[in-house]
DNA sequence: CATTTGCACAACCATCTGGTTGTGCGAGAC
DNA sequence: GTCTCGCACAACCAGATGGTTGTGCAAATG
């Protein structure tokens, strides 16, 4: 686990801190540099550059090499990706769900046994 | 960031880890206990515990007390939340990659200059 | 009543995480 | 050439995470 952890982990990991989806949202407006990036947050230069480091792992960014500034893209299959496991769980869970309740009510109904 | 921590952060971390996804995958087919849930997973019952409390934490499954069991149903609204965000994001992003290829492109054109 | 079963709580541990400071280095500006 | 700017790397730190073992407790089973 301590390296070879699937991209789905990677992506919603990436995904589960408020900065770095800020950053996101921000980069969506736009490529920036890591200086600009670093300005509403209220946090040092290096912890931006490690937060873009996490999201370039997780392939939701990708960083071009340009004269001294290091400017930031998107990569949105990585986000289709995990758009498409919860699209097809929330399916099959939605549907579950109908008939779990029916049957919770139903157990309770009768007085629940073990399942 | 010790306790207060945002619905969003909660459901993404909460999917961020295999185990706990995979648990989602299983509860979908249908209610389980804990012991049936720990089954396939190769760790002990306390390890299993500590992941449906994070799946609880983060709303992803509600548990009922019954009698000596305690089965999960699966909470799809946290989901939708989840899923909504990467929605919104993704159309902004996609749409904004091909400015941005086509932008970049036309910037290396031209020799690029620091954006 | 005594035993087993299903689960949770507590303590412990190694590793990961998210931040810091300090430093170095390459590229433009002077 | 020297200075400053933009960025990354390293070392360090506190706290979270993901696992373990050990234990306790409530309910079904004998």
């Amino acid at each position: 686990m301590t390296v070879a952890e699937d991209e789905l982990s990677l992506v919603f990991s990436a995904l589960a801190d408020p900065t770095r989806r800020a950053i996101l949202e921000r980069l969506a407006e736009g490529d920036a540099t890591v200086s600009q990036l670093t300005e509403p947050f209220a946090m040092t230069q290096q912890a931006v550059s490690k937060h873009l480091k996490v999201l370039e792992r997780a392939r939701l960014i990708t960083r071009t090499r340009t004269a001294q500034s290091r400017p930031c893209a998107l990569d949105t299959e990585r986000l289709d990706a995990a758009a498409g496991w919860i699209a097809r769980h929330r399916e099959v869970w939605a549907d579950r769900h109908d008939r779990l309740e029916r049957h919770l009510a139903a157990l309770r109904d009768r007085d629940g046994e073990t399942p």
